[in-house]
DNA sequence: TCAAAACTTGACTATTTTAGTCGGGTATAT
DNA sequence: ATATACCCGACTAAAATAGTCAAGTTTTGA
């Protein structure tokens, strides 16, 4: 059980970018040569990031993107959303017809993970982009 | 991000066996055919659940698994453990080279992730198969 | 005693997911 | 004008996953 790439890239520019601009467009390019990450593939996320109102675009040159509210307000649930990135441990299917293992009842492991999913789940909505960078280890 | 069906079918089967008999040996035949769960898959499954000393197993006729211990000493963290699914947010390496996308120091979120990881295998280690077992709503 | 039930094990494979790349755009500041 | 930087869909190689197959061994009940 891993998180993917593109949600943790994610993550890590906007701390990129609280880092190092909350008012200023900050371009893919620097993040990319900061934090190590291809360029094209920053770009993939950056779009549903935008197409999710977490960040906004400026075009042309000294272009970039900026953070579209403060980091002490950007949930790291909203990030994870925005990559399509839903926290479901269980492949139990939600639709009445057929779920858990073609049963029409709950398995009987359904409520765990059920559970877990949401302890997961209360983690990133507790978290803020902001508690990123509280600590004074953290570096870029 | 989720649970791969080896685990979850690992810990449905124990809870089917730890239901349906604590005592008695419990054949993969009937674990297979009660909770919908290929039986081969179901010997793959058993095979590290035993090395790890998990359930046991007798053979021949009327053979079949029983639980090491008791369900309520039997924690969650234990069987993912004995299937390789160590909760690993993070990609990053733990080896000094090269850590997180190849810088030398921690990445911005690298603490983050430790977090969260810590977050979720407290879960595990804190769930007990019994624990499973006592919502009156689970079925089989 | 012997056949069937049930565990044992490693190797194999199809499918799906992931982690990207590619190519061809469009907008805009200088 | 033109370089810079965002925009967007399609494509692909590699890895992981989910599950099967083949060929056993062990035990016990009839």
């Amino acid at each position: 059980m891993k998180l993917n790439t593109k949600s943790r890239y994610a993550v890590m520019a906007l701390a990129d970018m609280a880092v190092f601009s909350t008012s200023k467009a900050v371009s893919l390019r620097d993040i990319s040569l900061r934090q190590g990450i291809s360029l094209l593939y920053l770009e993939q996320i950056f779009l549903k990031l935008k197409k999710n109102n977490i960040v906004k675009s400026i075009r042309g040159i000294n272009g970039g993107y900026i953070l579209n509210k403060s980091p002490k307000d950007i949930k790291i649930s909203e990030v994870l959303l925005a990559l399509d990135q839903k926290v479901k441990t269980i492949g139990c299917k939600k639709d009445s017809k057929k779920s858990c293992n073609g049963k029409s009842s709950k398995c009987i492991t359904h409520n765990f993970w059920d559970e877990l999913d949401l302890h997961i789940n209360s983690f990133f909505e507790s978290k803020k982009l902001s508690d990123l960078l509280k600590n004074k280890e953290a570096r870029i």
